[in-house]
DNA sequence: AACATTTATGTAAGCGCTTACAATTATTTT
DNA sequence: AAAATAATTGTAAGCGCTTACATAAATGTT
């Protein structure tokens, strides 16, 4: 590889003037612009962008970490995170942190030693703490899907108690009384809300809840399908059943359908996320809508606007989760 | 956030020995190396890998360009690949391709810039050439999912070609004459090797290839909706589709089902990947199974063995796609 | 024409680390 | 105990780039 020394050499002028060219940032003239652009070409030089990173100590790429590299879930966000960023000319570092304390941390501090200008963080296993830390040691960053009142400003998130209320809100309102939970694990803060919303529409509608219609899945299909079977096994009936994500839903479905039963006729499935996928079930999912795309999408203008803007922004920091009707839920006749 | 320097000096020692035991590749006495180790403790001292990358010319990283970071595929690839490196301690840098060239071309630029170590890749719109080129130019790196032959040691991939074929052969095979087709993108290589299998098992069974019965999509869901809209639309009839990858053949079920047909006793449809989502679809899809995370860590040895431990390996380079029958095609009697 | 401005370019000191090579100290050998 | 050898540690030169500061060239002013 060429370096930029050569290409000075080359075209007759000095280093600085090289670098000049380069960043575009400070004014040469055009006719030595030309040479130096010219001697670039020939050489097919590329800026080492490590070394430039050193020297400048910025890095123009932003990390992101997610707990899965797989998953529609985590697709999505990524995918709208790079787009945004490569429409700045920025680049993404993406790393997974498996929902797992040491790992996240592992992560966070890989995307930190590598200059990373900025962190977009969706960070499970690891304490409200150590983000509150993470503030104090200047590394510009953001956390999706988490809220910390501490650190508020940093957080963009979404309502997932709010969510787990309108699942089982429209359950309830289409009929139905006997309503299993099928939650994600619930160590994890968002499981746990979602868990809590249901209750609470519960409770709204005088329904008291059964801990035995309650299965502590792990947001996967393969969670879905072996809650279905415990859920059956325990012999109580249930008209519909209301799952922490969609992934789990989908499972479930295929565990019920296996099962013998009708859905929605037999029994209703309700999801959460509005993956992509839950279009294209059978019966197409009715779910609540998570907007992670559009989260995505935010935390990495946040980003961008707090780093290599001037311009002060107001963006959003809590997201509002909404009800999908599709045909897995049937209006029961009571 | 502090430096070597500043933790040589509270230690005692020069810089020298303390990248020594950063490294841990040369004899310090104990003594020392504890010195170190607490004064690193106490300063919450992380190299910096930025400068390490400089200065050695190594980054412990591998970069890694896939066309989408959403995506079934994809995410199954990008997760067995991170795993496999993080399990040595090494590092991915991910980006998206977008199956455009000149994306392609960016991405591959900014991973060599980033100095990783190796390259594993995923592309698509990119020539021959410039992989033969890039070859040259002493990178070393893997692609996934091409075969060039000129760089054959470089390539791990899959037969797509019969792959196409095991699908329509199953098909036949069951009786199915008139079999619609559902391409991917024909300019992309995989996608035109599927169709080509596809038009050979036709052939050896002596079933005429009919132009309308065959949709050029794009490889998602929504691909597959129109194609069966269209399909239908041309009066043809056809009791079987075979789709050029599972997220178009989801996408078909949903179509069909619309239009109020039944899978599979009407019409049966096929898929090619094999994605975890294809146990859950209604029915269960039959499929060709596209072993993709072994090959993404198969692709992350090579890149280990080539490059982080000195014994040779031979590792596969030719994966062999198999048939996965579950629910979706009906025994056809004629 | 002499001086003040403005514009364009060069010089050189790092950024935080690695790594030949040199220097020092400890351990063996005879 | 001196010489030879081995084990530790230090010195200093980069890695390829950015950027304050200095200098030189071009332009304008009176």
């Amino acid at each position: 590889m060429a370096t930029i020394y050569q290409v000075s050499e080359l075209a007759g002028v000095s280093l600085a003037t090289v670098s000049r060219v380069i960043n575009d940032n400070a004014i040469v003239s055009e006719k030595t612009k030309a040479k130096v652009l010219a001697a670039m070409k020939t050489l097919d030089y590329r800026p080492n962008s490590v070394a430039q990173s050193l020297a400048s100590n910025r890095s123009n790429s932003v990390g992101i970490l997610v707990s899965e590299l797989h998953g529609a879930f985590y697709g999505s966000m990524m995918s709208d995170i790079e787009l945004a960023l490569r429409e700045f000319g920025k680049h993404a570092i993406i790393t997974a942190g498996h929902s797992d304390e040491k790992s996240e941390k592992e992560g966070v501090e890989f995307l930190i030693s590598r200059s990373c200008d900025a962190l977009i963080l969706h960070l499970e296993a690891v304490s409200d703490q150590y983000l509150i830390d993470l503030k104090k040691r200047n590394v510009p960053f953001v956390t999706v899907n988490r809220y910390i009142p501490e650190i508020a400003e940093n957080c963009i998130f979404l309502d997932n108690e709010l969510g787990g209320y309108i699942a089982t809100h429209y359950l309830l309102q289409q009929g139905h009384r006997d309503i299993a939970y099928i939650a994600g694990p619930l160590w994890k803060t968002d499981a746990k809300q979602r868990f809590n919303g249901h209750k609470k529409a519960l409770k709204e509608f005088d329904v008291s809840f059964n801990q035995r219609l309650m299965y502590e899945g792990n947001f996967q299909e393969e969670g879905g399908q072996k809650a279905i079977q415990t859920l059956l096994e325990t012999g109580i009936a249930f008209s519909a059943v209301a799952c922490a994500n969609d992934e789990m839903a989908a499972g479930a479905m295929s565990a019920l359908r296996e099962k013998g039963h009708n859905i929605p006729d037999d029994i209703s499935v309700m999801g959460f996320d509005n993956l992509v996928f839950s279009r294209f079930t059978f019966p197409k999912l009715s779910t609540v809508n998570y907007p992670i795309a559009l989260m995505g999408k935010t935390a990495a203008n946040w980003v961008l606007n707090n780093l290599y803007t001037d311009r002060e922004s107001h963006i959003q920091h809590i997201f509002k989760p909404e009800l999908v009707v599709r045909d897995s839920v049937k209006k029961f006749n009571q």
